[in-house]
DNA sequence: CAAATTTCAGGGGAACTGACATTG
DNA sequence: CCAATGTCAGTTACCCTGAAATTT
């Protein structure tokens, strides 16, 4: 066939519309690039998604053990000992172990620890405003809601 | 402190609102939900979502070789080949050498195939509808307008 | 004994990278 | 030489399971 098509119609391939039409698949597709941006900003900063979500906790709601860190953040018990592994070795935590139980621990956040959730929370406001952009503010107000509503009713599981 | 409290206070964790807030973070944890969903029920059918991606852009686009499947799907070329390996398996879709070109694959979709998707598709339905519960139905309409216009600005990629 | 916590070892699916050979 | 294709080997971040040891 033509010589002159194969150079400029393959750009663009559709997107079966039996895709494009769930949710199911919007989601996880957009997580996909959610995922992207959110990874090269913090990797940029030396860190990655698990150690954000634990500096939130504890600036949130104060010193805690890792068990209460992963309930709050919703991240498995065995993930957070390393990821609060990594952040003791950044100097962004202090683990100790809990003087009134002796099995369990108290993760405490630094200064140095509250300087990094500063610095990666500039790198998520970076990372909405690329993810909404095509949105007005009212849309991004409105998208949040619903997602919100959304996941709360799967999240008490 | 008091031993009734700690029977009942534990139940619930609260959620970091730097979490909470952002719509990345709501993207990215429903996207956990919706995996798990979609992939019980596509376990169930003795399938796993990559087939489905394959299935339906063959029924809407036809036959295809393995590159246009990967662009139209999101899928990675070298992953196509283990997926259409998997539903030549089956007897969903045939594989034979494009006769223009050498190298190149023609993949077709087999009557079997066609019933596999459509059985997938009730699969899907559901999860849509576990998913989306807590909406209305206009709810559902402005989600899906809002992701959709989101997603397409960061596809073209 | 039961329940909670910390920890380790490991698995698993999805997305991705790099390389290589083949072919137009 | 270049671009596209098919294929294989391997990696990674995140999520999850199971089990052991310790302690209330």
């Amino acid at each position: 066939m033509g010589l002159a098509n194969t150079v400029t119609v393959v750009a663009m391939d559709e997107i079966p519309e039996r895709l494009t039409t769930k949710p199911s698949w919007l989601i996880a597709q957009l997580a996909v690039h959610v995922r992207r941006l959110v990874f090269d900003g913090f990797t940029a900063a030396g860190a990655r998604g698990y150690h954000y979500r634990i500096l939130a906790a504890l600036q949130e709601f104060g010193p805690a053990s890792q068990a209460e860190l992963g309930r709050r953040c919703r991240i498995d018990r065995s993930d957070v000992v390393a990821a609060v592994g990594e952040l003791v070795e950044r100097g962004f935590v202090d683990r100790t172990p809990d003087p009134d139980h002796g099995r369990r621990n108290r993760v405490t956040l630094t200064a140095d620890g509250a300087r990094q959730l500063r610095r990666m929370d500039r790198v998520l406001d970076q990372v909405q405003d690329d993810l909404l952009e095509p949105l007005s503010a009212e849309e991004r107000e409105t998208l949040t809601r619903l997602l919100g509503r959304v996941l709360a009713r799967h999240e008490p599981r």
